[in-house]
DNA sequence: TCATACGTACATTCTTGTATGTATGTAAAG
DNA sequence: CTTTACATACATACAAGAATGTACGTATGA
């Protein structure tokens, strides 16, 4: 079962890659040997040294499947000149929706969030990681200072930290959806809960919930 | 140098757990040898056999020191009666707080965040994770319900997405927070932050932030 | 004297990287 | 249009190191 022409190969090529992605996820990347996934493509590791370096080029390759196509779909934007807050709201959404809707990025999401460990090589990846977190932070910031400047939202918010909060609750949405998807409906929910922090953005904001706390608790995370 | 009263082997064991964080840590789980621990802490393998079955055994006792008592620390409360609000806060508050003071709690939590991988015996490890949030939002839950009973907070939020709501906030937060301190300071944006979110619960809603967003866009969290 | 608390030695089992084999596509030469 | 030569796309074979678990040795405290 030798393949030659280039289509065919390509076609190995993304066969290797997409049974990475199941014996990855399965597995664990570390604990997975390219033995395992070759025999699982029906292949030998004569193939994978092929089209890939080693474990690492194969998983960073299987990553960019995903990563890259997120972060060349920024390039086209001044939409948030019209409507800031819809921008804002829009950049969080389409995210969660991508998650909620390809499983293919549910699997890669799996993979890198419980299924690999960042150390040597792998630190590569956690520093692009924070570099995309970094800049979509910008876009969030950008728009709501915008918003903060047409008086759509309150005065008193700083829109760093603003932003900061809302990609935390965004992230940390699909960080326990992803943990186990039947914890909440994250399709349903998401626009609302989204919404709702926006609204806070918009709200004068009140006496402060609680005064001092009687005595510090400890809780689980 | 041989040691033999059960205090200097409780040491010896301490020793073990101090040092396999900090391996653990630099390296990985899966790509820490036992070999690497016992040399960092001038001792053999044998030391490590006695103490531990193996490795997962090994791991999960260091992840115990960590979770043991936030999970015991639950025991005590009747106080959300008091305060609903007060108490949802001080659960939210109290666990940030842990991870901005205590450096042990900092690394498990970078260790368990980014450098193991869930899959064979390390399962159980999630499906405890899983457990403890479920407890954490039942906590949350219980108060904003109480809260919404007197009150306190508009009838219009659901309790229940309010406290997983809130929980992803304060997961987010935690997360890039390890992901890189540097990210910007939780110890001081903590409260603010929470109490943002809870004013937000307090607030009528408002006509929803953006009409019918343009055009669909991917962005990278 | 016996259980404890380690250190040491060994056999076995992966896993990797590379070297080598091989069959097919492809393109230039005749 | 054939033949020849070379590159491609894999499969196979081999050597070397590393990690693990266990068996065994040993010295000390109770």
């Amino acid at each position: 079962m030798v393949r030659r022409t280039k289509e065919a190969a390509l076609e190995t090529r993304t066969l290797i890659l997409d049974t990475a992605e199941r014996v990855f996820e399965e597995k664990g990347v570390s604990h997975t040997t390219l033995a395992e996934i070759a025999k699982a493509a029906g292949l030998t590791r004569g193939a994978i040294y092929w089209h890939f370096k080693n474990k690492v080029d194969l998983f960073q390759a299987m990553m960019d499947r995903i990563t890259l196509p997120m972060e060349h779909s920024k390039a086209s934007c001044g939409a948030e000149l019209d409507d800031p807050l819809a921008f804002v709201r829009d950049c969080a959404l389409s995210v969660l929706k991508q998650i909620t809707t390809d499983p293919q990025t549910q699997r890669v999401f799996e993979i890198c969030c419980h299924k690999v460990e960042y150390v040597d090589e792998m630190t590569q990846l956690r520093e692009r990681h924070i570099e995309c977190r970094s800049e979509f932070l910008s876009q969030l910031e950008r728009g709501l200072r915008l918003a903060a400047k047409r008086g759509l939202i309150s005065a008193s918010v700083n829109p760093r930290f603003a932003a900061v909060g809302l990609h935390a609750l965004v992230d940390g949405l699909i960080m326990n959806w992803v943990l186990d998807p039947s914890y909440f409906p994250l399709a349903k929910a998401a626009a609302p809960m989204i919404d709702n922090y926006l609204n806070s953005l918009q709200a004068e904001p009140h006496p402060p919930a609680a005064k001092k706390p009687p005595k510090p608790r400890t809780r689980t995370a």
